[in-house]
DNA sequence: GTGTTACTTATACGACTGTAAAACAAAACG
DNA sequence: CGTTTTGTTTTACAGTCGTATAAGTAACAC
């Protein structure tokens, strides 16, 4: 009990927005680590370093945490995803390839992505405010691409249903993206952008399978 | 206390594959009515009108019960998936059609079948034994694809990569299915047909937009 | 140095969790 | 009818859950 040691403080204080976001965090590493069902208050606040109470301090409660980490990564996204798919200076075709390789990548495909998305799945039920969340979510992502598709038909003179368009294309992005988190071995990032690849030759009115054939694994 | 009312029985045995089957019913309704969370042996067993202890008398434990869910459910959906898009009987192409009308419409597209799964996912990270069961199944639905595809491609003499192709399709349904179950309102099930339609429309080399530049909402 | 503020901890509570094991009762067999 | 078998219930337990509340203490003002 040496009294040099009492120096030492017990805690730090943070501000409320770094505090958030070391909850935040720490949710998503709790859920890749240990999935939706383990990740309780104790051990969210045991991976942020503080103690178990502090979470209702910040937060109403688990699931909202759950939800605002959702939040964070989704907001995240489509930040970056507005950010070079409207970007003028390149051309709109190079734009999407980064959409591709940004989606099917390992940075987005992986069990910090999944482990949320599975637990905001699980809670979105219970809530409407959370399924109301995921809707404008998932139509901001979607209307970004439907942009990107207008720009192109635009130019080509394409006549085609570019709701639809961008609900395909969306959509296969969301499959190639949980198929390849739930079983990474399936099929490589590579082929995936291959995959996506082509559907992009079909809409521009090019064999969709020119690509296909020479595609690596 | 007539003497009448104690020749009730109190409970009535049943053989084991039918309480099994029960007890996965009684699973599958109330990860739709409750959610992954709130699904607990408790009220698993009330839903299936048994007491509590019986589940294990079946199954290793409640996450046991929800893999059998999961298998009883994938095991249905392959099984009538290969019945009809194997049926040497019709044209392949229509074949497909009457796989997209089956995936993408009400009976698939069910809280039921997105509780299961979303519970599954949930339970794939923790057991290796459930990823490989993910893995067989989701190969199986992607091969069933693949062959029909294969024939279509054989006798139009077109060249592609059949596995991409098929890896191309069952994500775009599975991207369907999902953003339909989360999103009932984002789109029709008649604009996501519509979608897979014109995907087969690339595949077979005709223009892609034809089909839906006047898809009905 | 003292007082104030509010961020953080510590502790506790009631409810619920999954599971184990013993008691029971219905059906099958003798 | 008596006995055995076994599907089912009942009860109990140890553990964990999320949350509320009070105590504590670091940081800031003065």
């Amino acid at each position: 009990m040496a009294e040099a040691e009492k120096t030492q403080p017990k805690f730090h204080r943070l501000e409320a927005d770094e505090r958030r976001e070391a909850l935040i965090n720490a949710t998503i590493r709790c859920l890749a680590r240990l999935g939706p069902r383990a990740t309780s208050v104790r051990e969210i606040c045991a991976e942020a370093g503080v103690s178990p109470g502090l979470l209702r301090h910040y937060f109403e409660g688990k699931d909202d945490l759950v939800a605002q980490a959702y939040l964070h990564l989704t907001s995240k996204l489509n930040e970056r995803v507005e950010s070079f798919l409207l970007d003028q200076a390149q051309p709109p075709e190079s734009r999407l390839e980064q959409l591709f390789l940004h989606i099917l990548t390992e940075e987005w495909v992986s069990d910090e992505i999944l482990g949320v998305w599975v637990a905001f799945w699980s809670l979105q039920r219970s809530d409407e405010r959370l399924s109301n969340l995921h809707r404008v979510y998932n139509r901001e992502f979607r209307d970004l691409i439907g942009k990107v598709l207008e720009e192109l038909a635009a130019e080509r003179e394409i006549k085609t249903n570019i709701r639809l368009a961008a609900i395909s294309l969306s959509s296969l992005l969301d499959g190639l993206w949980l198929e390849l988190c739930l079983d990474p071995d399936g099929f490589s990032a590579q082929e995936g952008i291959a995959i996506c690849r082509s559907w992009l030759d079909g809409f521009l009115g090019r064999d969709v399978h020119d690509g296909m054939r020479n595609a690596k694994a």
